[in-house]
DNA sequence: ACCCTAATGTAGCCCATGCTACATTCGATG
DNA sequence: CATCGAATGTAGCATGGGCTACATTAGGGT
């Protein structure tokens, strides 16, 4: 049942993809940070996505288990190879999205803050299509 | 602090918009299941969502508690004019983000199984770019 | 060297969204 | 018209992702 194109699956791919994008903004937000400043701060994190501290050290922990990031007490979030990883793929996807939108002819702040979800909902196809657009664009 | 367009406001509508996707999804089916059969039933509400019946009950209880639908025991779903007009605003926008999806060459499935999550995700701003952008093509 | 502030961590709560297991009711059919 | 299967409803559980309130630790400034 791989090849299943029913109205379900899809729903069933929505709801995967809600419930990965949490990790991955926390994931994109702390390369960001690292590149940035060096360190990625549970405060920082937590200021930059708009949520209180608890709420972020929580997420760091999901992030821990899902094997994308490491910590040790009162230090800093690294990412591991994976989360890098990950965090290239979702900059890349993001950066797309808005550049999409943007030619498509959505406002820029509009497609910067409607991007922010629609990025997790594009799958690899999609994806490939959104590529071959802009190179193909005058 | 209504225009406040930093990152962390951006998240803050990602998160809203997740959290009002559900109910934007199923009141769109019910009015699907409607039109096509007459009436919504619990049981195929689940299985076009690919969910269990409990859930898809429950998720009723919620609409119902939003105002967008009504319901006796053991009889169908039925949705208020508030649910009817959410529907139709979705449906409208469901429509013109798979039509932009294809028109810039996303294959017609991947465009389907996309847009399912992305149309939660449209502001109004880029709702009318989008429909300026299907007018002035080809 | 100390202490104060800010960062970090913990505990405990809430709600949404999923599930399984069980109970009830409707309605079709023998 | 009685019964049985399917639809509906209920109970209880888990997890994710928010929050507030409180505890602890790190580290800079006097």
């Amino acid at each position: 049942m791989p090849e299943e194109p029913t109205q379900a699956h899809r729903f069933d791919l929505a709801r995967k993809a809600r419930s990965t994008s949490l990790l991955e903004d926390y994931v994109e937000l702390i390369a960001d940070l690292a590149a940035a400043t060096g360190e990625a701060r549970a405060t920082d994190i937590a200021k930059r996505l708009g949520v209180t501290h608890p709420t972020a050290i929580k997420a760091i922990g999901r992030l821990k288990a899902a094997g994308l990031a490491t910590s040790r007490p009162y230090r800093g979030v690294f990412l591991t190879d994976a989360g890098l990883e990950l965090a290239k793929k979702t900059k890349a996807r993001h950066r797309l999205v808005v550049d999409v939108l943007i030619a498509i002819g959505v406002p820029t702040e509009s497609a910067e803050a409607d991007g922010e979800g629609i990025e997790h909902h594009v799958s690899e196809a999609t994806l490939r299509a959104f590529a071959r657009f802009m190179r193909n664009r005058a």
